[in-house]
This record gives C-alpha cells, sequence and structure tokens, in this order.
DNA sequence: ATTGAGACCATAAAATCCCATTGAATACCC
DNA sequence: GGGTATTCAATGGGATTTTATGGTCTCAAT
C-alpha cells in the first residue's frame, strides 16, 4: 500500500515501474477511471495501443455514434503521465474524484494492466475475493507490504 | 523441509528453481494464497501468462464486470518474486500471513504448480493422504528426507 | 501573492548482494 | 568396502543498494 502526500503524489510500485519501462520503454503510464468500480485503472502506452486497435476493429469503418460512445468510455477521462526516476506521479483533482482516492492507495495487478484502489472503497465492494479482502484488510491494518 | 529465517528468507529447492528456469528462461516465480486451503500456491511466469490466455479466452471481447472480479480473484493477491543465485525468496508479511507460514515450511510439487505448506497447517488438515502425513511427519521430527 | 507542478536532495527502512559456514550427498581412491 | 575428498545445497551475517516518502526550492500560471 501507497500513500497519498499532501502534494498528491504517489509512488508507482518498483516492480511496476519495471514492467511498464521494458514493455513501452518509456517512464509513462496511462490512468482512467473504471468503467464499472470506484477504482482507476492504468496501463502501459503499448496497451493503450492495443485499446485504440481493438476499438479500430470492431468498428472498422463505421464512424457513428456508436463508436464514439465507446472511445469515449474508453479514452476520454484518461491521463498520460510521466513518472522521473523516484516513480512519483501526480494525481489531479479528477483523478482522485474519479477513483474515490483519499489519502492511501492499494495498486492491484489484474494481468495486462492494473487497478488503483483506495482500501476502503475496495472492501466496500461486494463479491471481492475472500483472500484479497484479507490482503487489503492487513494492509489497512498496518501489517505492511 | 526449508527454514525461513530472521530475515523472512526462504531457500527455494534446487530442483523446482531448475524447473522453474527451464520453462520460463528466469529467476522468477509467482506466489499467491490457495483458494482453499491454507497455504501458497506457486508458479512460474509461463503459467501465469497461460492464466492471463485463460482470462483473455473466457472473456473475449467481454469486458463487463464480471471479468474485473475475476481477474482481481486470480491476481490480485499475487507477488512476483526474484530470487538470485543462492536461490532465496523473501516471504513478505502478508504472505506469510496467508499461508500461515512460521519459521519453517514444506514444498509440495503438485503439477503445474507447487504449494507451499506450514508443515502443522498441512497435517491440520483433514483428509491428507496418510503417506505425505507421514513424511511430513517424519520432517517435523527431524528425520530427514 | 498564491497555487501547483516539477526538479532536486535527504533519510529510514527494507530488499538485495556478497562472502563464509555447515552439512549432506556423491565421487574417488586405496 | 571403508574411509576420505569434493561438490553443492541450505543458511547465517554483514555490507550495500533500492525504495518509498518527506522536505525544499524554483518556475510558471492564475
Amino acid at each position: 500500500m501507497n500513500g497519498v502526500d499532501a502534494k498528491h503524489r504517489l509512488s508507482v510500485p518498483a516492480p511496476l515501474r519495471e514492467t511498464i519501462e521494458t514493455r513501452s520503454q518509456t517512464r509513462e503510464l496511462v490512468l482512467g477511471p473504471d468503467e464499472h468500480s470506484p477504482c482507476l485503472i492504468g496501463y502501459d502506452i503499448t496497451y493503450f495501443d492495443r485499446l485504440e486497435a481493438r476499438l479500430e476493429e470492431e468498428f472498422a469503418a463505421d464512424f457513428g455514434p456508436g463508436r464514439s460512445r465507446k472511445a469515449r468510455s474508453v479514452f476520454g477521462a484518461t491521463e498520460h503521465l510521466k513518472y522521473d526516476e523516484t516513480g512519483r506521479i501526480i494525481l489531479s483533482p479528477l483523478m482522485r474524484e474519479m477513483g474515490e482516492i483519499g489519502g492511501q492507495v492499494v495498486f492491484m495487478g489484474v494481468g495486462h494492466h492494473f487497478e488503483i484502489w483506495s482500501p476502503e472503497q475496495f472492501l466496500a465492494q461486494e463479491g471481492q475475493d475472500p483472500r484479497v479482502v484479507k490482503l487489503v484488510t492487513a494492509l489497512l491494518a498496518g501489517r505492511t507490504q
């Protein structure tokens, strides 16, 4: 679990930075609101390209309102963030609001991308896996890492 | 049976390391709590990739909430750990807690992945194979192999 | 002036590396 | 075969590096 300080800075966990950098060769990530849950999702820019390609594939020559709607939902509220060698990003007020983010967050890898959760918000969700609930509960209780 | 030292280091058995390295070409493994038993499960990253692929296959173009929930349950409580040439990993407090791990552990291969048990926890489970119980009992009593 | 972003330096804790020791299993030699 | 070297796995301890995070300073925009 990582803290968000008074300047809204947030350290991206080093292992995550490593995969981002090996995948994309940049110190850059894309953040946005999740479609279904009160959390943020993040990924490296190569995955961003994949999302674009998927949209292209799905709609092809169709430039109707459906495409626009989908594009807005996928890309509309995203931000591209660079982090320096100390690995911190700055969360904008919008991101903090959309992710319901307070003073602490949990990074959760979910395969191709990752999620950023407020631990309290995570535990408030129905139907989470009990193992992950246990993990987040332990994090909240201060049993570290 | 291997010990967990004061720095929470744990030697991964050499034969297991060998299979991990031939399978994945890395000195890296994924650890997480088991779904049903109080133990940890571990696997190499090629198996991790397979889990990812299976998720992709199962949900395909479906990006609904079910997919997110499944991804969180599969990947959410896992850690990727590297080990050096001496073959040791560091067990985080959370992993020790979720695997009910104390000062000693038993590695148990179960096909494409392996399990890490506290010997006491293992013996406390109902319905274990008597031969394995005998083995773990012997290990606990100090009779090696 | 105030605010916030961004660069930079500082620090405590934790992870990682490196070297040394033990001890068991195997190879070797007479 | 019996005894002895040799290898390699597991582990202990210290030194070193990395990480997460706090603080300061500058600059630009408001």
